[in-house]
DNA sequence: ATAACAAAGTTAGATGCAGTAACATAGGGA
DNA sequence: TCCCTATGTTACTGCATCTAACTTTGTTAT
């Protein structure tokens, strides 16, 4: 038995064995489905075959269970980020729109849980991790502007043209799902798009080798 | 008597007069204090004074409601659009940067809507007149590098600009009002920062004059 | 003028979801 | 073995969407 056995195992003392992760699961095909807001707790219970109450002992209110989606949703963004990033040399300004890249097909493939994540307003964003995993996050685009131009990730500069590519991508992100621009378009193109972008915002800061 | 209340009238055969306008003010009112989601039929209908079923006799369900709510917004915005465009020397650098400027102040203005507009998934838009709207304010930013790139809007380079400052600033206007970014900025910077993005963007296509 | 019609409102009720309370059961530890 | 806690259950309340059937009011045709 391995340690994915013997966690699994601790988290499923019983019954129906690790309800919270299956409907976590669930809800995410939910989401996927029927948008952002097609979901609910009693539909999730019914899929996962249990009574509609037993979520509350997982999760305190539909929100708590929609913050764990987020958190979740928020982790794997961040993973993708990272892979992406580290298929390129490091302190290149090909590692930073790798993460650019990452970030738009994240959207892509999960739209409804991506729109989950920035829908999320304040009154409803209860889990206080969500802004620390947000931040983390950040930190990826912000270290890897770093690393490329030489600088600490607390220079105002470096902090600035973060915002700036950050800024940039996420709106591709939601219009590419909107439909409002016309992609699909090739990957060619969004890699060159990003790149452009890359090179015109950091590249003024890159020290001359 | 004159032409707007002739109009009115005419909208407001008897009862309880244009109780839709009203109906669409209120769930305004309820979007931005209570976040996108937290409005209802029923709530709005207890604030007009009416009963939770006399808004179907406006709006065939919630989903219509919400529809009359965007392409109203997406008309509010549009003509702040516009308005901040002519207020700088027509095909200049200036009235591109105006216009993003209205888009962000609209976004922080009015997050609520703002979020709607840009929520709204395929399946809720019902209404076909909104993907009329959504070209029509996005052909205002085509029209405006259209112009002071002496090209039609029809220019790939002018499509591929406009598409680029849009994703520009629809990311800043998102991460603005999800606090992302740690705005206020001071209008200053918000202005400069536009500028940047529009010289780096379409100042390569401007014809030397 | 008035009768018929259409528009806009009403009450009542069906259905479904969120959330709570009280009870049931299974496993782990004293 | 006995109890305690975690995780289920059923039953219920309250609120929202939406429909059906009826009522009221303004318009329009005769």
């Amino acid at each position: 038995m391995d340690d994915t056995d013997q966690e699994a195992a601790k988290r499923r003392p019983y019954h129906h064995g690790d309800l919270r992760a299956h409907l976590l699961r669930v809800v995410r095909e939910l989401v996927e489905t029927n948008g952002p807001d097609g979901f609910s707790l009693a539909e999730a219970a019914r899929r996962a075959g249990v009574s509609t109450a037993a979520p509350y002992k997982h999760f305190s209110d539909r929100n708590d269970l929609l913050n764990g989606l987020v958190a979740d949703a928020m982790d794997r963004l961040r993973a993708r980020m990272v892979v992406e990033r580290d298929k390129h040399p490091a302190a290149s300004l090909e590692a930073i729109s790798g993460v650019g890249k990452a970030y738009v097909e994240f959207a892509r493939e999960e739209p409804g849980i991506f729109r989950l994540m920035f829908g999320l307003t304040e009154g409803q964003a209860s889990d206080p991790l969500l802004p620390k995993k947000g931040e983390a996050t950040f930190g990826v685009v912000l270290n890897a502007v770093a690393a490329s131009t030489a600088r600490t990730a607390d220079n105002p500069d470096v902090s600035r043209c973060a915002h700036i590519l950050w800024a940039f991508v996420h709106g591709l992100a939601f219009l590419s799902i909107d439909r409002k621009l016309k992609v699909p378009q090739s990957p060619e193109e969004d890699w060159a798009m990003l790149m452009d972008m890359a090179k015109g915002i950091v590249g003024p800061l890159v020290p001359k080798a």
